[in-house]
DNA sequence: GTTCTTGTATTTGGATGCATTTGTACTCGC
DNA sequence: GCGAGTACAAATGCATCCAAATACAAGAAC
């Protein structure tokens, strides 16, 4: 009997690890796990049903991505980030982000702008609802990394993959507190336009522009929080 | 008894985790192991005397510093980076590195600009002895962390750091293959000169000539080499 | 001789248990 | 009532043992 089948029909096994990693990591991007919160390797394997060792192997690989702190002997926590921590997350990717795009740009097909239009819709859709800030994020992250996807810069995705991750809780934040996703949309559909027409150096000025408005924004919305605390 | 003495003196604990991934780092980066090797759990752990449980926290910590590769259920490995990876990583250093710059010059003191002065001295010095190839890497290191260490960016280190470890041995074989010890030397010295005269524009302007030169004279090098093999 | 199969050895992945460290509340002394 | 010391509780850190997966090699089928 032949099994060798394609590649896709495979059951995607993934180790303990891994999956408590990627757990943790939706959970602290979404804010299911607060800012502030400690992360009690004894809890989390129980709620996971699983010995403290992968979650242990999760947690330091987390903390190496910049999601979480470790204090040695002490566990770990989620931190806090303060405005200029928001500045120099938002600053990272205002560098890293145009120059990827700039690679991605020519080798961008047809199907991938059609994709990337899709989530903008489902976007608008999504806004409609009640959990949209849930979902934006991710919608987001994927029109954003949609449109790097054929850079094939591995190294320059995963930084920003990271960056991205630490600073979605705020990002949220920033479209919240600043009512700020209208001209989030607005300037998504120009950048996909200038994509469209191959227009590297409009997409990638705009698309700086966007994100340092974004930290600006974002920074000063924290900086009021936290005065009027 | 009392026992209570200065800081300094205090016992540096860290965990064997931590342990462990300062030494494999230090050994990747000197390249005492070398490229493609497997890193065996159990090799490792018997050499540093602990159990491989510290061991397979260290090399997920590193897995996700970039440094080496894990795959599921086959163990970790020491990647050989293309000419693309490199072009990658010198340009992402090209892009953070000027921006650290500018935010740490105007707080750089007299006593942090005559250490740096120091670290090329020594560096000078070291190219004198046979074993010049490992030092220099963490002199380096050292000058361009100097450099940057007023500006107070954690993320931005982190990231700097890491990417500047991934591609040390390279940079090392860079200097080697294509002489250009001398040049670095040079543009160090007047990099250093700037940041002394408070020039922002003039010092990031030449850093990022400084770490675009050396990623494409490293890229062109082992392009040369990958086609003689 | 080549290829496929099967068994064994090696290596990684995970669970349990113990030691060490840290946090906390209680008591003792004043 | 207040502070210091201490005992207890809880959490982390690490080692040992076991299970699962992979790599390798020897042998059988063609």
């Amino acid at each position: 009997m032949n099994l060798s089948t394609a590649p896709e029909s495979a059951i995607p096994r993934q180790s303990l690890t891994s999956a408590v990693a990627d757990k943790l990591r939706e959970e602290i991007i979404r804010g299911t796990i607060p800012e502030g919160a400690q992360l009690r390797q004894d809890a989390i394997a129980i709620q996971y049903q699983v010995s403290r060792i992968p979650v242990r192997e999760a947690l330091r690989q987390l903390d190496a991505e910049g999601l979480i702190t470790i204090v040695p002997n002490r566990g770990a926590i989620v931190p806090a980030l303060s405005p200029t921590d928001i500045e120099e997350l938002f600053t990272i990717r205002a560098l890293l982000e145009p120059e990827i795009l700039k690679h991605s740009i020519p080798r961008l097909t047809e199907n991938d702008l059609e994709e990337a239009a899709v989530v903008l819709r489902r976007y608008e859709t999504e806004l409609q609802h009640e959990d949209h800030l849930f979902s934006w994020g991710r919608l987001n992250w994927q029109f954003h990394s949609l449109l790097y996807s054929r850079a094939e810069r591995p190294h320059f995705m995963n930084i920003i993959r990271n960056v991205n991750n630490s600073g979605e809780r705020y990002t949220r934040l920033q479209l919240y507190l600043t009512h700020g996703i209208a001209r989030a949309n607005q300037e998504h559909h120009e950048i996909l336009e200038f994509c469209r027409q191959r227009d590297i150096a409009g997409a990638c000025k705009l698309l700086r522009q966007h994100i340092q408005h974004a930290g600006q924004s974002l920074k000063e919305a924290l900086q009021q929080r936290r005065a009027s605390d």
